[in-house]
DNA sequence: CATGAATGAGCCTTCATTCAT
DNA sequence: GATGAATGAAGGCTCATTCAT
């Protein structure tokens, strides 16, 4: 196994474990035995905890950026794009909700953890910004509009309707109307937005 | 000063601490002399550091949704009430901003109590969605929606944005257009929202 | 209430709670509450912690001496006196029993406070030496052996038996066969003593 | 040096201090210097200070058990092993003593430590029993006493009166006559049993 | 006098990091 | 390279003692 190999099984162990107890409380023992290895041989690959917390945070990040840019790239239109951009969010959450779930006190972990998610948010702004822009280009989307803004008003509506629907639903409701969310996005939430509707 | 004024001093020295350096690199230390008192006297007044913690957490949400009562209570229809809640999100971050930058390497800390402002959100969610209910039987939004998902749509946009224009604008152009962000949540950042306008 | 009799009542509260936990689980303001004063009127009363342990534990002796000797005046010849001792010791070490039990925990500190009550048979041996030197004088106890070693024989068989059957004995069995105690410290266990009795 | 080995090593060293210091007084570091290792090491091997110290107490009560165990083998009648006994309890004591002078203060430690001694003649008693019962079965013991009334006769008289030599004689004068001991045990200390001697 | 809120020295314990094997 | 035994710095928490009321 090439050494980038190595440091790639440490990163996918130390995710599991930093996601599911937070940095202070991962020992990197705990990292070490997940991943199969003894403790002294992480500092062969990393200087410090700190170090391979950063990293491991970054290959979590490049992992999400990479999907997204994936799930993206298969659709045309920007609703699909949105609506495939929420399922993605949906995915993501639900994944760490359940290593929550692992713990039983996770509540200031799930808190620091939770923070690398907004993080994550931030990053992908600047990959849906493209495909923002591209729309606004290509007439589907208000230019009269900062792309930032509307940017944004994608990213935020579904972060926190997704997270809404997985954290305090029932698991059995947890159908998600994605065409809803993407209209609502699309169309505001404002009544004159279907009064005027020419259908 | 009363025990529970003396309660509240210190919930001011732990909010700041805390906030600053997160909840594991914060010394019990730290917030005594933070709060002009002796190590012994936090312990006089709560059992342990987490659960001193828990109820900091408590107190900085409380107060956040007291703010936030009050400042939607001051206006009549749901426009002014998200443009009212943009301005106080804006504060909010602002002020935590202020508190990040005050730390060196606040990385790490900055991720776990980014986080308690998300929980803080969900708060606001219920405090919203009153107001949105409201709105929506007084025909001011769309009652073919689910109002969870308006609420949604206006906290996530709102949350999104103003912390992306704080945190990377420079101060000079960290001014908001309050009424586009309305703008957008209502009307929706689809294309034919303006092609659809009356005027 | 004078001075030195608030001092006994410290005592007092003070010896129950110095038996039950040992010095050092004993905090000061154990015994303040068990006197049902406040902690700082104990330090109106003792320079210290140790100095107020060992006032205690001298008071705790004087008792025990005090008590002791009333108990042996009432006897005349020392088979009656052993007798009464043995009693006595059962009736102590008893007392203590109870208190230990009280405590869930009580191996460690059980261990601290037992040797206070060895260090009281070391002045009870003080007491019954007077006792044994009288006897000796009166013929009643063998004037070859050094009176010292004929009181710790006393001491020593009484303090072991009795500490073993109000200790290790079922509560319905703990009787003692007061008369054989102190037949066997009298006539010695060598099977000599027995074939050669005159009855 | 195998992990038992270093735990021997550990007992060796916590011994000395717990003895000389008491629980409460020893500093785990005590322990770790004396042992000449660092402090955490002691945590490899021993889940607290507390699990430390039960585990040095049983440790000791083992080795003096199985060094009591070969003094009395030695011994073939009742007689020479009580003898045996003394002054196996007489170099105890004397060790203990050594330790106790180190200290300046050390009459609360001494205390508490002193107690551990106590534990210890209860399980003597236990080896002693069976020496006993066995030298009832040969007619070398009264056969009319309950063989746990005999056993603490003995156990009693020695401790008590070797304590006594050791801790308020002079060091020169501490001799102790063992013989007259074993007499005052055997043939009891009234004065008949001088008087009925068949000599 | 009596009180108890305030204090901070002190110690157990954890765990990142090192290094001999 | 890989390992895990050894280390000691660091921090939460306790409680004897003080002192303002």
């Amino acid at each position: 196994m090439s050494r980038e190999e190595k440091k790639n099984e440490i990163f996918r162990a130390a995710s599991q474990v930093f996601f599911s107890k937070g940095f202070e409380k991962t020992k990197i023992e705990d990292i070490a035995k997940q991943a199969g290895i003894g403790k002294g041989t992480v500092y062969e690959y990393f200087e410090s905890k700190l170090q391979l917390f950063e990293e491991t945070i970054a290959f979590y990040h490049q992992n999400v950026i990479n999907s997204l840019c994936e799930a993206l790239a298969r659709w045309e239109n920007i609703g699909d794009k949105i609506k495939a951009y929420a399922q993605f969010m949906t995915e993501i959450i639900s994944n760490h909700i359940h290593l929550f779930e692992l713990m039983a006190d996770s509540r200031v972990m799930a808190r620091e953890m939770g923070a690398v998610i907004l993080e994550s948010n931030i990053r992908m702004g600047d990959v849906l910004l493209e495909a923002v822009t591209e729309a606004i280009s290509k007439g589907e989307l208000r230019p009269d509009l900062e792309p930032r803004l509307i940017t944004s008003t994608i990213l935020g509506t579904v972060t926190q309707y997704c997270s809404l629907k997985i954290m305090f639903s029932e698991p059995e409701t947890q159908k998600i109307d994605y065409d809803r969310l993407v209209d609502a996005v699309m169309r505001g939430v404002g009544a004159e937005a279907i009064s005027n509707q020419t259908s």
